[in-house]
DNA sequence: CATCACGGTATCCTTTTTGATACTATAGGC
DNA sequence: GCCTATAGTATCAAAAAGGATACCGTGATG
């Protein structure tokens, strides 16, 4: 994520793969990403949409979303304070992976986590 | 990722994007992925394709992927042992995600890291 | 008998990541 | 003057994840 966690840009070939996930990897980036997809929202509001995030936490990853360019974060000199956040021109680009995910989530994920093709005996 | 780290597959919308990520969440787990998709490889294989894994971690990522249905490990009862890991059908139904985050990467990492649209004074 | 290859393990330690909780500023409303 | 809402911060602590390093069994080879 905008740290370290994968740094392999140095290339062999799936770099470009592991690049690419580094920027959604992150407890919420990628729902937060998905949620913005749908439009424009406010801090509290996504907030809402995720629910059991901390507000520490969500800061930390609209942060580094921003910092790496995947998400417009539009302040409005108010009081109480308003905060929007959209998708970037580069945040939408990242549409295809979003749907992929999804559509592979909902095809695979049993409603309770884990895919499917677990009959093979271990737990 | 195989433990817990996404784990909200009680399933606000965006749920499913998460459960998939969960999947590919680790720091080897999507170039394994990867190169898998080539065919099928042994231990020693990867590790020389990955450089820089630690067999531990290769291990770990190995089997994490395996609990989680996605890879196959056979193993040949020879000295010195001979194990073979490949995709599982759900591994290779994961193909249009890792080509969306090939693509994406591929179009947007500068070859640097960090994508692109960072010309707005931040490091 | 020593060495090599293969596919790992075992241990220990550091770094990252996440969570819990409490707290802040400020304008407007009552 | 007090309370409310928004968008955060600050601090501390716990838990994961990852890295470094060393070691294992064994059959074939020299």
């Amino acid at each position: 994520m905008a740290k370290v966690r994968h740094s392999r840009f140095d290339c062999t070939p799936g770099c470009s793969v592991e690049a690419a996930i580094a920027l959604i990897d992150g407890k919420w980036k990628a729902i937060i990403l998905f949620h913005l997809q749908s439009g424009t929202m406010r801090f509290n509001e996504i907030r809402r949409q995720i629910e059991n995030v901390t507000p520490r936490m969500l800061t930390n990853q609209l942060r580094e979303l921003e910092e790496d360019g995947l998400i417009t974060r539009k302040i409005y000199a108010q009081v109480p304070p308003k905060v929007e956040y959209s998708l970037s021109e580069l945040g939408r680009s990242m549409e295809p992976i979003l749907m992929a995910l999804k559509v592979w989530g909902d095809a695979n994920i049993g409603l309770y986590g884990k895919p499917e093709v677990r009959n093979h005996g271990a737990a």
